[in-house]
DNA sequence: ACGAGGTCCTGCGAGC
DNA sequence: TGCTCGCAGGACCTCG
């Protein structure tokens, strides 16, 4: 489920690899993962743009052609594949958009449930849509002071207002778990009864993790993959998530799981977390 | 302004 | 064996 350091990841790699190609033709299988555009104007701008900049905003993969940019949201199960050559069956099995490029390769959305997302803007109509988007964590700008108070102005669970991407972005459900666990703090406490120094702390967890998280180039969940189709292994060094009733690694006490909170998969430690 | 619940979608594993 | 069902979940929606 690509969160920041999974969409970082593909990001990284893509890159280098199609920055400069141009697309000389591009189909799209299902178009209800398109907002705010119809496949048959989609199809019909891609051939002939070339691709001047990958990069990454929130948990959105941006390839940018000029002033026009291909905005990828990959939801839980997607993520952007560059091919060298054509595809094989395999591969084009849940291949939603297929991107034709100058140097034979292929550049590849696929999403096995297709919850993701692909916008078509132009710079402005990108800059309207981020508009709504927080600050990125791994900002050095982003104080722990403007997290603590953005975080602080929300009765909402913490774990809730982490989420919100309005508050800050990029931080999905497993980095969540994984940094109020790393900050003591149980995901179930209304932000706004958090203690400031808490919330300050858990500033320096949600940065440490993803930054960690981004060194193992993600976490390989079902179906994450990076761009080259290769695992994370991230998931190896989490401490609660997926880990319902196994021993906390902490204090050994059984990690306690639940759906209470926004009906999401919420695994804390009640002994280290208060 | 909050929580609760629904929606999208498919694969997988548990249970019968 | 083969079926049904619940769950995985990011972001958005409506309703109360």
């Amino acid at each position: 489920m690509p969160e920041l350091p999974e969409v970082e990841t593909l990001v990284r790699q893509l890159r280098p690899l199609i920055v400069g190609r141009r697309i000389l033709g591009a189909t799209l299988s299902h178009d209800n993962i398109l907002d705010g555009v119809t496949k048959r104007t989609l199809l019909r701008a891609l051939p002939g743009r070339q691709i001047t900049a990958v990069e990454r905003r929130a948990k959105h993969a941006l390839v940018w052609m000029g002033d026009r940019v291909l905005a990828v949201q990959p939801g839980m199960s997607g993520s952007l594949l560059r091919f060298s050559r054509a595809l094989t069956a395999a591969q084009q099995d849940y291949a939603v958009l297929r991107c034709q490029l100058d140097d034979g390769s292929w550049l590849v959305y696929r999403d096995v449930r297709r919850i993701g997302t692909i916008r078509w803007l132009d710079a402005s109509g990108w800059d309207a849509y981020a508009a709504r988007l927080g600050p990125e964590p791994l900002d050095p700008e982003f104080t722990a002071e403007e997290f603590a108070s953005r975080l602080g102005n929300s009765t909402a669970a913490i774990k809730k207002a982490l989420m919100n991407q309005r508050v800050v972005v990029g931080v999905g459900n497993i980095y969540a778990n994984e940094a109020l666990f790393a900050a003591g703090i149980r995901p179930s406490r209304r932000a706004h009864q958090v203690a400031r120094k808490r919330l300050q702390a858990l500033h320096g967890e949600v940065r440490r993790i993803l930054a960690a998280a981004i060194a193992s180039e993600g976490s390989t969940i079902r179906d994450y993959r990076s761009s080259a189709g290769e695992a994370g292994s991230f998931q190896d060094q989490l401490y609660v998530y997926g880990r319902g009733g196994a021993p906390c690694r902490s204090c050994g006490a059984s990690l306690t799981s639940t759906h209470a909170i926004d009906n999401r998969a919420t695994v804390y430690c009640k002994m280290c977390q208060k």
